[in-house]
DNA sequence: AGCAGTATGCTAAAATTTTAGCATACTACC
DNA sequence: GGTAGTATGCTAAAATTTTAGCATACTGCT
């Protein structure tokens, strides 16, 4: 409910970190963060992502472990519905197909033909 | 060279309308933002994203067409490998598989099978 | 008990982002 | 040729984001 989107740039970054690595300190955020500001920005922008709903914490012994509220399946649900609308005129196939391009390398022959039939089909579809 | 990342929130969501639609005049992005503002803050952002080198535009009769100065396909790669290690571990497979499995209504019998043995493969691999 | 190290909370300043407004130019149409 | 409509460029103010610093607390040594 109150989870608002519209993150900042830095949080934003911070979100990324901690759905990446499923829960971290501030300072493991800190440590993974471009161009990392002081220990306390980080802690700032950290209360301010548990204020606006994304992230809650545990704890673990001394100190803050933040995780975030939504699941990371979610997430990353609205992760790839977003990017696919943007990059891949919303196709999934589309995009799946680019992804296991990427991969290309550990496809075996038998997957990459089933792969360029949907990658086809999808052609076909007209997306 | 010039292009350097870290884009401001209202800049990532002119360039996601940007990439989405191909090519926008300034007041095209405007009617898609969210909770647009005026028309003249609109463009400001966009002159500051020509500065900054990821857009670039052409005319079209008395208006401005603004287009990204990367292809659609290099950012897409960029897109995805990032959402890939924000939420997949890494692995383009499960990405791929959580894609498609959004999509399973559009998929035959033989895909959503030959798919089932890649997201199996990929999680042999332990990722 | 005292000290070093590392937490947290809060606050206010610095920096960036976001915005509106104004001046100006061009097109189309009456 | 004047007017309405819609461009552009620029500027400066408003709003938000980002940051550092300080006060304080707790742990584990010595």
């Amino acid at each position: 409910m109150a989870t608002e989107k519209k993150l900042s740039r830095r949080e934003r970054e911070i979100m990324d970190i901690i759905y990446s690595a499923q829960t971290a300190t501030a300072s493991e955020v800190k440590d993974k963060m471009s161009d990392p500001p002081s220990y306390s920005a980080v802690r700032a922008t950290l209360r301010i992502l548990e204020k606006k709903g994304h992230l809650r914490h545990e704890y673990d012994g001394p100190r803050y472990v933040f995780l975030p509220t939504e699941t990371r399946v979610k997430a990353s649900k609205t992760a790839l519905k977003k990017l696919v609308s943007t990059f891949f005129d919303g196709s999934p196939k589309l995009a799946a197909a680019a992804l296991l391009d990427m991969d290309s390398s550990d496809l075996t022959e038998e997957e990459r033909a089933s792969l360029q039939k949907m990658i086809d089909s999808a052609r076909e579809e007209g997306r």
